[in-house]
DNA sequence: ACCTGAACACCGTTCAAGT
DNA sequence: ACCTGAACACCGTTCAAGT
C-alpha cells in the first residue's frame, strides 16, 4: 500500500498542476492565477512546475489543449443515440456545445484567446480541429442524408460552426440580452438550419 | 505657446495610458502590459495611473470601452453609402467587423473576455449592445424592405449577429481552416442571408 | 529524474508627503 | 487636483545544490 505513503516529491505533479490551476481559473479568473501559489496549493517548492511547464503560458496553452480534448471527448459521445434526422443531431450538439461552454466560461475565453507565442499555437489549433470536425462530419451525414443542401462539406459546415461558436462565445462573455434565454438557442438552432438546408 | 512647456505633471494621463496601453496590447499581448511600464513610458511615476484608474482591471475594462465605442463609430459611419438592397449592407457590415477585428484582434479579445468584476461588466454590456444594435437595426430596415423574414428584430437579429461575431472571433482566435481566406466571408454571408431570408 | 532554496528583477497597490 | 517616493507583499524565472 506505498500508494498511500506521502513521499518526497508529487506523484503527479503535471496533472495535479493542471486541474488545480483549471480549479482557481473558474473560480478566481485567469489574473488571479499564479504559478507560485499553485506550488503552495499542491505542496512543492515553487520552482517545481517549471520541470513540467517551461513557463506560464507553457501551463496556460497545456490547460486549453485539455479543454479541447475533453470537449471532443464529450461532444462526440453525446452523438450517439440522440436521433436520426440531422435536425435533431444539430439540436443536440448545438446545446451540448453551449452547456458545456457555460459550465467552463473561463476555460472557453482561454481555449479561444490569442496566443502570442506560434509554435505553442499549432497544437491547440489540431485539437480545436478535432473539435470543430465533428460540426463537419455532422455536416456530412446530413448531406447523405439529402438534409443538408450540397456542397463541400467543410465549407457548408464553417458558417454553421461560425454560429454555434458565436452563440455560445456570447454566452460566456455574459452579452446575450435577457431576451435570450427563452428563444435564443432555439433561434439559432432554427436559424442555422434554414441556412444549410438544401436548395 | 504655453502647449509645448514640460509641465510637471502630464496633460492628459489618463488618456495617455489607454493610448499607451492599447499600442503594446497589439504589440507584446496583454501578459507583458504592466502598469509600472505605462507610467516608464509616459514619464510618471508609477503610483500615477491609480489616479485615473483604482486597479489594472479597471484599466483593462475602460480599454475595452473605448474599443466597442471605436467599433460603433466605425459601423455606424460605414452604413452610409453603401447601396440599397439589404444583402449590400450586411454584406458591408460583416466585412466591416470582420476587417476591425483582425486589425484590432487583441483589442476584440479583450473586449469579448470574461469580466469577474460584475460592477464593471454593466457599462461594458450597454456599450456591446450599442453596437450589436447596428446589427439589429440592419434586420429591420431589411425587414421593412420585405427582404428580411418576420418576428422581433432582437430575435431574427440575434442569430445574425452570433454568426459574424463568431466568425470574428476564430479569425480573431486563429482558428479558421486556411481554406477560408478564399470563400469563408463569401460563404459566412450566404448563410447569414437563408438563415433571415422572408420564409 | 525530480525537487529545493536562494537570488534576481520585476510586479500591483497603498499612503504620507509634496507642489 | 495631481503626482512623487518609499514601502509592502507579492510575482516569474533561473540555477546551483540536494536526494
Amino acid at each position: 500500500m506505498h500508494t498511500r505513503t506521502r513521499r518526497y516529491h508529487h506523484g503527479d505533479l503535471r496533472a495535479a498542476l493542471l486541474t488545480r490551476a483549471e480549479d482557481t481559473l473558474r473560480e478566481k479568473g485567469p489574473a488571479a492565477l499564479s504559478l507560485r501559489e499553485l506550488a503552495r496549493d499542491l505542496g512543492v517548492s515553487h520552482a517545481a512546475p517549471s520541470r513540467h511547464f517551461k513557463d506560464k503560458q507553457a501551463l496556460l496553452d497545456a490547460l486549453a489543449l485539455t479543454g479541447f480534448e475533453r470537449l471532443t471527448a464529450v461532444l462526440g459521445a453525446s452523438r450517439d443515440g440522440v436521433g436520426e434526422t440531422f435536425a435533431e443531431r444539430l439540436d443536440a450538439m448545438v446545446r451540448a456545445y453551449v452547456g458545456f461552454a457555460r459550465e467552463n466560461a473561463e476555460l472557453l475565453d482561454l481555449m479561444y484567446s490569442i496566443k502570442h507565442d506560434p509554435e505553442a499555437s499549432d497544437a491547440l489549433r489540431e485539437a480545436e480541429q478535432r473539435w470543430s470536425d465533428l460540426v463537419v462530419r455532422l455536416i456530412g451525414e446530413g448531406q447523405a442524408q439529402g438534409q443538408v443542401r450540397e456542397g463541400p462539406m467543410e465549407r457548408v459546415g464553417l458558417p454553421v460552426f461560425a454560429t454555434l461558436h458565436g452563440y455560445a462565445d456570447l454566452a460566456v462573455a455574459g452579452m446575450l440580452p435577457p431576451e435570450a434565454d427563452e428563444h435564443g438557442l432555439d433561434d439559432v438552432i432554427a436559424f442555422i438550419l434554414r441556412g444549410s438546408a438544401p436548395a
